[in-house]
DNA sequence: ATGAAAGCGCTAACAG
DNA sequence: CTGTTAGCGCTTTCAT
């Protein structure tokens, strides 16, 4: 009999009404995710990493960019809770906002972050040490002899500059020496202004040996400067990038950088989500998971000219 | 009164529920997006084009990506039926399986696709001549006066890959000419096998003096592999990509390319889903639109060496 | 075993 | 203009 039913659904292409058994079910099975404006390679591995943990279907992914979070926080909020979503992944800055968890937690709208840089005990946290990677490339270009080194930081808001920015200090410091205030810029994460801040930095005189970007796309934008300028990379200048996107493997020379699995926090960020949803009991129990980052060493980086 | 209640409601956050709104209003204010392994740029850059007409915030995008649907067409068709959405946005290939239109029309579930290439009068279509496109980077590398030209075709299941080749063809035919069969390699859109079948372009005798890439990233590979051997692009080779993707410019040297203008196309097809979606009349009147390519000469692009 | 009924949170139609 | 009610499509509970 209840085959019988079940023969006649597939006849007619019965398919339940989702908005009935939301209402029953008292949720939406839609997850939310949020970031902002950053390279497209960033929210596609971002993107397919919840997919990928999404892919039986019973939940739905819903996408929900937002700009300029830092300066209205609460309005976000708003956004996400009239989006009626069981919970929400958030990607920086979004995830470093105050306000706007207090606003998440006042309405019990589970959240889950991705690699959050501030008040790390709230929520779920997934996230890659960004220290120990910015150290990890800065002692790369120490050690192949690099001293004047300029650096070219990405938005101030997005945390992860800070945290990377701590990073190179304490390698400097390692490697007995300090970092030249001259020779730090601030971009914003795109080639545009990253193509613009390099130039100040080769105009500077005596030039830098290396610049270390803190992201790829200001490094590729840092190498089209240096080529602009008549100089060769590695040969005259070492290049180092972050994020392992798809244009530091596509770059001439390709680029070091660090990779920073992506992929896997954003699986992970949605899988601890889903049991938090599921597992009705410790919903919104904090709990923090920390990935390893990876330094690629690739040929956009070499010891100095001899001269240096 | 009717402001007390409202202040009431803002004091308590109070948000309606969505799952209720839906079962009344028979709609569920989701729009479902689909698309295929593309470039990261050619998602996102169809992801805020859709994104950008939503931005009301009435209907929210629910992205669905689906792999080899050419094999299995009606798959993705319980996929969309079951994610209770109230239309659907589908790009190549999913636009150009018959199989799939013919569910969701018959679960009358209304569709928008963007650049499809087949089946032109069923539903809504947003799209833009890639005969004319293929046609005008052709002619482009003709008139500086290249005879051999290689070709780096794209997936043959997206169905964009033939109506540039037939532009190619009669660009050839109007100079007079014809394609050398030999010279044409299939890739699939991707980097990697771009990389390899360049090489194995780079590798005939006499080698082309000019390749035609179907689109940028495989054009990317085409010049790498170039320079591993020691060829200077445009000197010793010239190099045409297709999509106007972050890498064509990014890339050194720039790109030529065409521009596509997804993002354009994308907000349009949700612009006219939306529209069929709320006037309830006409839902589904099939009804065509045409977005303008646009040739962009850049750096990759030269005369074929004196010799030639 | 099967069938009937209540109710999820909201809106629309109606009565007062 | 305010207040009441029926019902959207489903699941769960309870009675048969």
């Amino acid at each position: 009999m209840r085959k019988r039913v079940k023969e006649a659904a597939a006849q007619l292409d019965y398919h339940p009404n989702l908005a009935a058994q939301s209402l029953i079910a008292r949720r939406s099975f839609l997850i939310g995710l949020t970031y902002e404006r950053p390279s497209p390679s960033y929210v596609v591995e971002l993107q397919n990493g919840a997919l990928g943990r999404l892919e039986d279907g019973r939940y739905r992914l819903v996408v929900l960019p937002f700009n300029h979070v830092a300066s209205r926080p609460e309005e976000l909020g708003r956004l996400l809770l009239r989006a009626g979503l069981d919970g929400v992944l958030l990607a920086p800055p979004a995830c470093d906002q105050p306000e706007l968890l207090d606003v998440l937690e006042r309405q019990k709208l589970p959240y889950a972050r991705v690699t959050p840089h501030r008040e790390l005990a709230r929520g779920i946290v997934v996230t890659m040490d960004e220290v120990a990677a910015g150290h990890a490339v800065a002692t790369h270009l120490l050690s192949l002899g690099h001293r004047r080194i300029g650096i070219i930081l990405g938005d101030p808001s997005h945390a992860a500059s800070l945290g990377r920015m701590e990073g190179y200090r304490r390698a400097f410091a390692e490697a007995g020496g300090a970092i030249d205030d001259r020779l730090i810029v601030t971009g914003d994460f795109t080639y545009d202004v990253g193509y613009r801040v390099a130039r100040t930095l080769l105009a500077h005189s005596p030039r830098p040996t290396a610049i270390l970007a803190q992201n790829d796309d200001m490094a590729v934008a840092a190498i089209a400067a240096a080529r602009d300028l008549g100089l060769s990379v590695p040969g005259d200048l070492s290049v180092a990038g972050f994020d392992n996107s798809e244009v530091s493997r596509t770059a001439w020379p390709q680029l070091t950088t660090v990779n920073q699995p992506v992929r896997e926090m954003a699986w992970d960020a949605a899988n601890r989500l889903i049991a938090a949803l599921d597992g009705e009991s410790n919903s919104a129990a904090p709990s923090r998971h920390d990935h390893a980052h990876e330094l690629l060493v690739r040929a956009s980086t070499a010891p100095p000219p001899p001269m240096d």
